[in-house]
DNA sequence: AGCGCAGATTGATAAAAGTCAAAAACACTG
DNA sequence: CAGTGTTTTTGACTTTTATCAATCTGCGCT
């Protein structure tokens, strides 16, 4: 499949190196309610932009860690490879988010991150990132935060993967990216995918037929308008109930 | 199910306090590989150890996060339950490994954690840890590795709930606890299961009846023996090769 | 000791999702 | 702008797992 994906040839952007003070995603990233002085210590931190083009790797499962990356622009997907030939998508990154703590652990990453589209990503060195937050105790926090974000966002995978329903997840799927799109002030019920059927499937444990079909069967239902790519949730308030107390079984 | 599970009424003790300078489990917990003196700092840290009784809640969805625990001595579930009554087993964890971290971001706990037999944990407020990790670069730095090992860990369970099928996850079940098993120096092949076929199912998105049945065929197959809950692993080799090789269509 | 009950096993059947295949829509390339 | 390869949809059929139900086991309790 992907398997064209060469490491992205580096690309580092010297010239206008937006700062974090300057950067409109600042309260979605890392240095979230820093105070102007904090935020001034952050901008040496982050020393480098760099693009990805579409179907790059921003790094590959066995890399040396370095750094983490905030998204400033473009879609991301990471996955795990078993040693076996099985893969599969374990998150999408937008905007504004942090990826690549995987690595921290093992100082080595353990997953792959794809462009999903042409992206740029602020490289934040960890070890510095480390040092500077020996010095800034709210950074220290901040940073403790978004790894713990990570977990509990990891959580809720499991359990979606674990106790719903194909088209239940598929649901949990729209409205998680919806809400996502909410925050960075984009429309809430009408969006892009950039992602294809199979790596939607992969993230949610099915098939990308059944992704297919539960997209046709919503459709039928009235909740979501389905052309190709492009979403409009219909009905979200239905949606969201169809999520929340179906039959509880499981 | 478990709505029994109140809350540990709290049992500090106080009296011989082992530190974690004197702890045996110091290579798999928080201080993995922490000079002595550093080691001697975080005795302050670990003020406290608490008993919970099997059965007992360590914490519970919503409570306000003050602290991360090591297990000193028992066997925990943490499981998350969402709006409607669906719930789920998210994590096994055993003498030396913490838990709790998952309060870190919103200071509030996201799961239940439930002992499993009577335990005992030692408490890590988490303020002074962090004002701890401000002085010692050491501990900062294994906090970060504990935190990204979680991470790491959950990413692993995500592949395994979307990518294997009924009786691939209860291998990987056995061959991880046999793992952990073996890091503590326990016998690798022979183990009581401290939970029950319904928890392993929750825990592996399964039914209950999918787990004994699983169980059943391993045996038949002579690759276990399952005798309720005592299990003796009979050809690990040949387990893992059940794992690795196995379609990979997925 | 005997009772009651939670936990485990097993079987028969139903439901959900996967597999295979074909065709349509589309996007990219030369 | 034609042509090739990828992505998506849909259908028919199979496999896997859940569901329902009956029975068995062993443990804790009085």
């Amino acid at each position: 499949m992907n398997e064209l994906s060469r490491q992205a040839t580096l690309n580092p952007i010297h010239a206008p190196h937006a700062a974090c003070s300057q950067c409109n995603l600042q309260e979605l990233c890392l240095p979230v309610g820093l105070t102007t002085a904090e935020l001034s210590t952050i901008d040496h931190l982050v020393s480098e932009r760099r693009k990805v083009a579409r179907g790059d790797a921003l790094f590959c499962s066995g890399d040396h860690f370095t750094a983490i990356y905030a998204v400033k622009l473009g879609f991301f997907k990471t996955e795990v490879l078993s040693e076996d030939g099985r893969h599969q998508v374990t998150s999408f990154y937008m905007a504004g988010e942090v990826l690549g703590m995987d690595g921290i652990s093992a100082e080595t990453h353990h997953c792959d991150a794809i462009a999903l589209e042409d992206s740029e990503v602020c490289l934040i060195p960890f070890n510095q990132l480390e040092s500077v937050s020996l010095k800034v105790p709210t950074l220290q926090r901040h940073l403790h935060r978004v790894l713990s974000r990570e977990i509990v966002r990891d959580q809720g995978m499991m359990m979606m993967l674990g106790a719903m329903r194909a088209e239940e997840r598929v649901i949990a799927f729209l409205l998680n990216l919806s809400q996502r799109y909410i925050a960075r002030g984009y429309a809430a019920a009408d969006f892009n995918l950039r992602m294809t059927r199979e790596e939607i499937g992969s993230y949610l444990g099915l098939k990308l037929e059944t992704v297919s079909r539960a997209f046709s069967h919503l459709q039928e239902e009235g909740l979501v308008q389905v052309e190709k790519k492009r979403i409009r949730l219909m009905d979200t308030a239905k949606l969201k109930k169809l999520l929340s107390h179906d039959d509880a079984s499981r």
